[in-house]
DNA sequence: AAAGCAATCCCTATAATCCGGTATTTTATA
DNA sequence: TATAAAATACCGGATTATAGGGATTGCTTT
């Protein structure tokens, strides 16, 4: 493991964020840039072409969520570890990226040290977490977020950002029974009874 | 303002953060504790009394905000510098203290060379910042949180929480009618349209 | 092949919110 | 003490959301 170059794989929707880590990696010695996807069916397909030791996953994708992304790679490619990126700000999705199997994360503003050791926690087998997270919550009693489905989170989003059912049905092409179904099933998962208390779980966790 | 005790009022609802805070800065000679308060009222009171140089102001206080006191001591006693403090969490709140005045920002978990430190740059004119808030946002065009009343935050507060236009009247003993004028004046000062939408613009802006 | 889950659609009735006004009474504050 | 701002209360109509059902299709997993 100490020999070998470490082949990264880079995946952010952001471009500068890809330059700029590619040249921070690149010198690194012993280190070398695989590839880099602009989404996570990108990424996907690259991992199948070749062997990858570490993905810096994006956790905002435009696709799917990083988070998701994380739980494919760690189930289909075991053999590659996951390095969760974000900005500072969501924090409550550093549990979901532990959850799903991410062995460290990163806020973007982390700078060259932060990466390398990052790199070398996770390669000797341990967890590596951004300065900047902090001496996190170890967080009181917290309860888990739901699992949601794909329509589900989407439609959550859709509603958080101010959409009547009457909307996304017509944006989602659907008939506004079904978004009423769905908006159901949320607040069954969430134990509430109103959009209000949804949308702050929502929050809480992370979700949106 | 080297060789003058400085003078510190320290403004937290929980007794022990006082208390602690209070040993801490005990040990500072050339410090000295003016008084102390549990509450925004209390602490105006005092102000009035006597010269303080530095207040030390929880975020969270029972009557009104950390933040609206920030601005009122600022405003009445320019002389007295403001430093917040604040649980981890509410990094937007950071913002809004700078905007109100605050000289500088700390985090309860900041030990005794935080608390120097912060106390000697705001003497010093310069402003302070904990470091655990991390390299903050320098924000990229964020929007401002509208300004609002003691009324409209406590509803705003009840409705995240999930409670009905009726249930928040009974609970506070007023008429269903109030409750809507003051809703509708959210929805208006947040510039949305559905109760979704406000509380997601209210978790944004760190309001909750 | 059966079971389970996700996603879709339908119906009815009740409850809650939103929008557009208007208007009085407190409380701060200049 | 004016005057502004906050808090209070009211009305009617329109729109949305919620609660309680039931039902079909397709996909995946056992």
């Amino acid at each position: 493991m100490e020999n070998k170059t470490i082949k990264i794989l880079l995946v952010d929707d952001h471009t500068l964020m890809i330059e700029g880590m590619k040249a921070l990696l690149e010198r690194i010695t012993s280190v070398q840039i695989a590839g880099t996807a602009g989404n996570a069916f990108d990424a996907i397909a690259l991992l199948k072409k070749m062997e990858v030791d570490i993905a810096f996953v994006d956790i905002n994708l435009p696709d799917i969520s990083g988070i998701e992304l994380c739980a494919k790679i760690r189930k289909e490619f075991p053999h590659t570890q996951v390095i969760a990126l974000s900005t500072f700000k969501q924090r409550s999705y550093v549990t979901q990226m532990i959850g799903n199997g991410a062995a460290g994360y990163l806020v973007k503003s982390a700078g060259r040290e932060e990466i390398e050791m990052a790199i070398q926690s996770v390669l000797a087998g341990k967890m590596y977490f951004s300065n900047e997270i902090g001496n996190v919550p170890a967080s009181v009693g917290e309860d888990e977020a739901p699992t949601l489905t794909k329509r589900e989170k989407e439609i959550m989003q859709l509603i958080a950002e101010g959409m009547t059912s009457g909307e996304i049905a017509a944006k989602l092409f659907l008939s506004t029974y079904t978004v009423d179904t769905h908006r159901k099933n949320l607040l069954t998962k969430f134990e509430v009874n109103n959009t209000a208390l949804l949308i702050t779980m929502a929050a809480k966790f992370g979700i949106l």
